[in-house]
DNA sequence: TGTACATCAGTGAACGCGCGTTCACTGATGTAC
DNA sequence: TGTACATCAGTGAACGCGCGTTCACTGATGTAC
């Protein structure tokens, strides 16, 4: 692996490069993706604001970084939660994505909330979903290996369901929607899950 | 009922107030809520900006008419679907919900996706988001009288678990996550209002 | 070890844009006598 | 029917704010001889 310069300047280069994806980070996580700003970054690491272009190549770069290290979480969330015996394996994934989401509702909302206007993701972002998408389809494909629901199509089509599902939850949940319902988001969500698994 | 005055200038102001009302729409249907301005509106209307303060007390409080009218047509729309046999009513609902969604999925967005930040929807729109849902109930608990499923409590999850399950499909179709997924949004939806009818 | 040079982080001024909102006002329109 | 008055839609100037982005520059730091 080809390490980089790696003298004082590159370190320093690198320290504030982490400092302004903090910041990054904080904005959209107290306010949402329309709070995030250049000028605002730059004020808060004490320089101006054309200095931050040596960080950073544009407002929209930076969205990018931010939509794809996001996506790049949860795929690795995801992945390091698919252990352990197949149906526990399925719901052990799905709590680790809503444990994610709500760690960071607005971080979960910048991939399946509304999409920014005039944004698009890079292709790169339907790749990451689909390794975020992968682990739920080979868990649930190995816990009715040989059994009821058949492979392919309707393997594929349950996969799906069991993510609509949760983003139903998910996303009603961290808009607020059930604060004024008397609903336990928790154990809908597990029974979401679950509804799955008996398919 | 009391007319409310209604000589010329009433007429023109009324006149006035929808086509601002309009073009309002026109800017969240074309860019989300982000893009709802004031000044837009009003250059568009071809008159200056404060001129529409006659019209408006604050963005605020025209984004406030926006939210509840958009409750109150959603409301309408899922009043005006609830007829016909049990099963084919609650079909025919969440049906009505999805159409409503794809004409204008903005204005789905506005009342269901990311919540815009800082603004709080006023205690009306409670009562709006359960006119939507009652119908949904009464057809669901028509549907099970004295049947499988128990009223109360898990006749209340049931309407909340179709409720999430129509937001989990359209909540990603509306994000545009099914496009480079080979998924049928349609095909889906459908199977989802099928498999709480089976509950 | 010391000096000359290249690198590069950060500045300051500026551009052009957009926003919501206020204020004192003009002038046309409708209304009351 | 005509005139005086009140109503009120819309103007123009201004305030203060924020944004992303460019440009020529200063000055400190690291590097090569």
């Amino acid at each position: 692996m080809a390490v980089p310069p790696a003298g004082p300047r590159a370190r320093y280069r690198e320290q504030v490069t982490a400092e302004v994806r903090g910041l990054a980070w904080s904005q959209v996580e107290s306010a949402g993706v329309s709070a995030l700003s250049l000028k605002a970054i730059a004020h808060q690491l004490g320089m101006t604001a054309p200095a931050l272009y040596r960080y950073v190549g544009s407002r929209d770069e930076l969205l990018t970084e931010l939509v794809l290290s996001a996506y790049r979480d949860l795929a690795e969330t995801v992945e390091a939660a698919a252990s352990g015996e197949p149906a526990a394996r399925v719901r052990g994934i799905a709590d680790a994505i809503r444990a994610w989401a709500l760690a960071s509702p607005q971080r979960y909302l910048l991939l399946y909330g509304t999409p920014v206007p005039g944004y698009q993701a890079p292709a790169e972002a339907t790749e990451l979903a689909q390794r975020i998408f992968a682990p739920l389809h080979t868990a649930l494909e190995v816990l009715t290996a040989g059994s009821r629901t058949p492979a392919g199509r309707a393997g594929f089509d349950r996969t799906v369901r069991l993510w609509t599902r949760v983003h139903g939850v998910l996303g009603l949940e961290l808009a607020g929607h059930f604060t004024t319902m008397d609903v336990e988001p928790e154990r809908l969500f597990a029974d979401e899950v679950t509804s799955v698994l008996d398919d």
